[in-house]
DNA sequence: CGGCGGAGAAACCGATCGGTGTACCGGCTC
DNA sequence: GAGCCGGTACACCGATCGGTTTCTCCGCCG
């Protein structure tokens, strides 16, 4: 067999421990958690200086496939406007899966209130990271205040992904109609279109 | 004195219980919850069943107080556009609280990741109430989708308190400002205004 | 006055929490 | 073959988990 005929200890406890946390809570035991990895706890006191870390790691080694999936690769084409409401088109259809449960980072930070646990401070990076980019979408687009924009535009991805991994909302356009909403009150409209509002 | 020298024993415990499981989440043990209630477990459990019984409890009880802060009373002047923006208002006023930790009914949701929990049930409730005043007065306010308005208002009003209360942002105009866009965007302009962009 | 019910204090239950200590095992390199 | 090293297995630590039991006391009502 090739070298990867098994992953290693670590990268094993890091995916057991993204999928636990996400499903069930930061509440999720030790114990409970290198069971379903199939590492010892000694291992994983050995790699890690306690659960904290391991959280925190596993969330950063989620971050970039988290982006990826959400956003348009550098070499895509499409207008500023369009390369933002992907992210929101694809955060849509990523929360019609049964088992989805919202944007993992906010999750954290939600649930951990402590801002200055390590998996926080991951945690703010990545949502840093996503709103800089929108940011950067904004100020290429000509909107009137890309940074006020930008803020407005993580309102909506926050509220949508928070409501429709509780379940209290199916999306299903919504979050991509409202951020194009705010898109033309921002002067960012699409060519050819007249407003967001028309095609609802 | 009068009766009220003391509060009863269920409602000293709903009181902690609000209290300690917005501010260190669900997974408060039962044991600190009664020390801080100044009530003997005993008595809780002859009072509620459980645990899950009495989060669900303490959040059925601030529901009406929580609608009282947020919204306008119902003898309040106000054109409809106005009575929604005050609940941004009133929203953005609440989150500049240094102890401030987003919606609990929405933290609850997300926390408690199980949606038939008693709570999640009381949760969802509060939420849908919310919503329902949003439509309402979208309806008086002539927009073109009551409906659709309103859920878009709660994608923004449940991102903002989600991140507020995680302290990734600020708000300070930022959901007020949104909802305004999304409200010019709806057809319910402001009389004497332009549009909201206009005044950020 | 006598008694009765509500409530508190505290011990207790088995289970689990996060975290260690110890012993053992297989494979690797010298 | 000796020794080391990453890993597993497992018992163990004190603390806490949700929940129950027992006993006692206090106030209220008859």
């Amino acid at each position: 067999m090739a070298t990867t005929d098994k992953a290693s200890t670590r990268d094993r406890l890091l995916d057991a421990a993204a999928e636990l946390f996400y499903r069930d809570g930061v509440s999720i035991g030790v114990e409970a958690l290198c069971r379903t990895a199939g590492v010892s706890k000694r291992s994983m006191y050995q790699l890690f200086d306690g659960k904290d870390d391991v959280l925190a790691a596993s969330l950063a080694r989620r971050a970039p496939g988290y982006a990826a999936q959400l956003t348009p690769g550098p070499g895509d084409a499409g207008t500023p406007r369009e390369r933002i409401l992907y992210v929101f088109e694809r955060a849509e259809a990523l929360s019609a899966a049964a088992d989805y449960r919202g944007c993992p980072y906010l999750a954290a930070l939600v649930e951990l209130k402590d801002p200055a646990h390590p998996a926080s401070v991951v945690a703010r990076e990545a949502k840093e990271r996503l709103q800089g980019a929108f940011r950067t979408q904004a100020e290429r687009g000509g909107a009137e205040d890309p940074a006020f924009l930008a803020r407005q535009l993580m309102l909506v991805f926050d509220g949508a992904s928070a409501r429709a991994g509780s379940g209290i909302e199916t999306l299903d356009g919504l979050a991509t109609t409202t951020a194009a909403a705010l898109l033309d009150a921002a002067g960012m409209r699409a060519p050819g279109e007249r407003t967001a509002a028309g095609d609802r």
